[in-house]
DNA sequence: GCCGTGCGTGTATTCGATTACACGACCCGG
DNA sequence: CCGGGTCGTGTAATCGAATACACGCACGGC
């Protein structure tokens, strides 16, 4: 690999003048630029990342942990950042913690080790010992879908507190009474929150939930099977079942097959999170979707702005319910 | 941040022994080795990937260019080469191409200009622009799921044939005559290799596929919903449709719920790769599985051996025949 | 008492860029 | 004709580690 000593060489100029070439400082001579780009063609020059990184402590690169890359909403997310990211001329580097605070403590200290500019994380817990060590480097940090209780952090998220109200009175409105709530872990803000604002909604609607029909997953798919199994096993089953992600309710959605129970007949369901292919079960899911894209989107402008010293941005957006067929029509 | 100077003054020894002590060489004095921890320990000392990475030339970084992080196939091989990756100390810089050989190119390029030990590459065609490059830098390539035809490179890929004999069989055996096949790209290995492995399994049970029941896709959904449109409006629809690819399942499931078409009563429908909700789908979707986790798994352990300067191993793993409901029980 | 040997450690170079500073050429005003 | 400013370029230090080589010291054999 030709390096820039080689270009200078072969120009007949200073390292100092090929750099400036390239990166488009002060102002060499037309012609001394000519004779350096022609150097670096001829050379097929490429500069090196890490001198470069090394040298003006910044590498171009983002730093995203996420809970679990085979859940589709954080694909989506990822997807979404690295698209952002690579608009900005950053590189994206991921980490999976897979819903495991260690493995997402290991890896936030790799991608400070790689020196990442900045850092996107999905906190798999509110476990926040990661953070002291985020701060110590001051590198910028960016809270991603689930926010946890630190100074400093913007968080970008999608609020769901209206979709899950409009939700409630869905239910409400088609004669369910028992709503079986199939809730994300209490140590994360969107397990918490979720549950709190539909029981707040049902609440206000003057059918509170029962607290025996509220279980609390892990957000991946077996907790969801075993959640619905469960509640429909109680004394007086729910009608309906609301699972608050969409890998527990695919989960759901697999015990209800399981279990020959017909829908939304028998029991209904309601997912939180869309996918592609909700729409295409028989019946189709009705849920509360979230607006990925923007979300992953948002979180790399936020980033960016840390980065660049201006004010971190926090952005809120909004959930949305969509309603299909398979929370019945009972009126 | 401290250095590894801040080490070296404050254990009262020089760097070159503090990076003996911290890399395991030679034979550091055990008190010496002590103080050196002692002060790396108070300090706080991380080591700076970058300052190393430029000296010894390795990163300890791979890279993989995927063709759509959405395609959950894709996605389960990024988590299964993440995984592999992280235990053997590795770290992954992922690229989307987004089925887009230019952008395949410019991330191809990226990755080698952050220098990663290693390549790993799902082409997003035959194109081979790239290859050149890669090798001119010689960093090891491994190609993933896709074979394109360039000397060196080991492929590590899932075969089809021996499933889709099995499922060629499977469909005759229920009757079906007019078979619709949704293939995908010609300029792609798997594209062209599902294709002529299903109609030679065909052709030698004595049904060989009608040419006028083949369609081309690209892998995405819409193309599959396309496809499937217009096999249904042939004259002679067919009785039965293969997707060769799972998005493009997706998108022929939903043409066919568009088409309020009955599966498998009206249409039988089978897809190559299988999904966690497939079985969730009513009917039950017959599909051909491959080997995913498996597959990134034995990607990044041949690119190590090649890091390794050890013997490129390829590795042709089985996809299989997965039989459920969606094709019907017509005998 | 001398010399080789081996071991632990330090000195100084290197990886490949960026950039502060200095220097020489040139032009212009007094 | 000389002092000062501008402009383009080169020199050399720097980022933070790894490591070749040299050095000093202790030990043992003759």
């Amino acid at each position: 690999m030709a390096t820039m000593k080689d270009v200078a060489r072969r120009a007949g100029v200073s390292t100092a003048t090929v750099s400036r070439v390239l990166n488009g400082h002060s102002a060499p001579t037309p012609e001394t630029r000519a004779r350096v780009l022609a150097a670096v063609e001829a050379l097929e020059y490429r500069p090196n990342v890490l001198a470069r990184s090394l040298r003006v402590h910044s590498t171009q690169t983002l730093g995203l942990v996420i809970s679990d890359l085979l859940n589709p909403f954080f694909a989506e997310i990822a997807r979404a950042v690295e698209d952002e990211a690579r608009k900005h001329g950053y590189v994206v580097i991921f980490g999976n913690a897979d819903e495991n605070v260690e493995q997402q403590e290991r890896y936030v200290r790799t991608l400070l080790d790689r020196r990442v500019d900045g850092l996107l994380v999905c906190p798999a817990t509110d476990d926040d010992g990661w953070v002291s060590e985020v701060s110590a480097r001051n590198v910028p940090l960016v809270l991603l879908d689930r926010r946890i209780d630190v100074g400093g952090a913007p968080v970008v998220n999608a609020d769901g507190a209206a979709a899950l109200r409009e939700l409630a009175a869905h239910l409400v409105k088609l004669g369910h009474r028992r709503i079986g709530v199939i809730s994300g872990p209490e140590d994360t803000s969107t397990g918490r929150e979720r549950l709190h604002a539909f029981n707040d909604a049902l609440r206000s609607l003057g059918h509170p939930v029962a607290p025996d029909l509220v279980t609390h997953g892990d957000f991946r798919r077996r907790s969801g099977a075993d959640a619905a199994s469960w509640l429909l096993g109680r004394p007086e089953p729910p009608t309906v079942l609301v699972a608050m992600d969409n890998l527990m309710g695919l989960g759901a959605l697999e015990e209800l097959r399981r279990l020959g129970r017909r829908i939304p007949d028998e029991v209904g369901l309601a997912i939180y999170d869309d996918q592609p292919w909700f729409p295409l079960f028989e019946p189709a899911i009705t849920v509360v979707a979230q607006p990925t894209e923007e979300m992953g989107g948002a979180a790399v402008r936020s980033l960016l702005a840390l980065i660049n010293g201006e004010q971190p941005a926090e952005v809120h957006l909004d959930a949305r319910l969509i309603v299909r067929a398979s929370c019945g029509e009972r009126l």
